[in-house]
DNA sequence: TCCTAAAATTTCGTTTACCTAAATATTAGC
DNA sequence: GCTAATATTTAGGTAAACGAAATTTTAGGA
């Protein structure tokens, strides 16, 4: 078969083993997963504007403005003007949110932990390598 | 750094760029990528009691029974008793599913050489390995 | 055999994430 | 200083998903 065609059928294949694990991961956690991945940009960055967080969430603005209301009110994080270009607005976490990364974090690592110890050594050396080459390569893809 | 908290973080990276791979690889499909997931497994079955699509798809009954609404309502499968246990609902396609099965994978194997061109043959080739060791790997852990 | 419990699905009401379009505020260019 | 462009928010709407209750069929025990 031609490569195209295997990439075609194994990506299904994948994105369905993925999706268990994110839910395996990330079971008992109270944000969305999409919350959390914006609130992880936002504490990885220090900071972040609105419509940078839109793109890298893949959402439109409004609906990134709406879920920055939502950590809003959950105190995770605080909307500010950007002085240099008061049309934006940039987002940032506090105490309170960065707590929460830390512990979400020390959880999810350990739920990785549980999951990928039913893989031998071996397979979670190739499981490492796989991801990274995927990273890069997909990352030329951008 | 230690492997698990490597995973941890390659996890999101490659998500997002899976996430992106989907939006470009099936633009323009008029049925949602879970609709298509479901029209897809019926196909490859020849047919399927639902309850095996609610699990196939990581959704509640009352989900994937409402999705086999709209898919019926399209035209592109259909339901019948499962004869050995009149419990059991199974989805068939119909012919006009099964010509928009064979059209759509057409679609999607273009695109995904339109995106994938866009690396060398060399990085292809990575990519299937890296890809068929995911998937090899990953279905373990099912 | 009949009755109750379990299994498989569907229906219903609701929530929520997301979108588009319109409204608002700020900046930049002519 | 006026107009167009940029950045965000608000409002209104759609659709996907869920849980709980209702329905139908099967299975098992008295």
């Amino acid at each position: 078969m031609e490569k195209i065609e295997q990439i075609a059928q194994l990506y299904p294949v994948i994105m369905r083993v993925m999706g268990r694990i994110r839910s395996i991961v990330h079971e008992g956690m109270d944000l969305t997963y999409n919350q959390y991945k914006m609130l992880l940009t936002i504490y990885d960055k220090g900071s972040c504007p609105l419509n940078l967080l839109a793109r890298e969430l893949q959402i439109a603005m409004s609906s990134a403005s709406e879920m920055v209301d939502k950590l809003v009110n959950l105190g995770f994080v605080y909307r500010a003007v950007d002085e240099e270009n008061r049309r934006q607005v940039v987002i940032f976490t506090t105490e309170k949110g960065e707590e929460l990364i830390r512990e979400l974090r020390r959880g999810i690592v350990e739920n990785y932990r549980a999951l990928l110890n039913k893989l031998t050594d071996h397979d979670q050396e190739r499981l490492v390598k796989a991801f990274a080459t995927l990273a890069e390569i997909l990352g030329k893809l951008e």
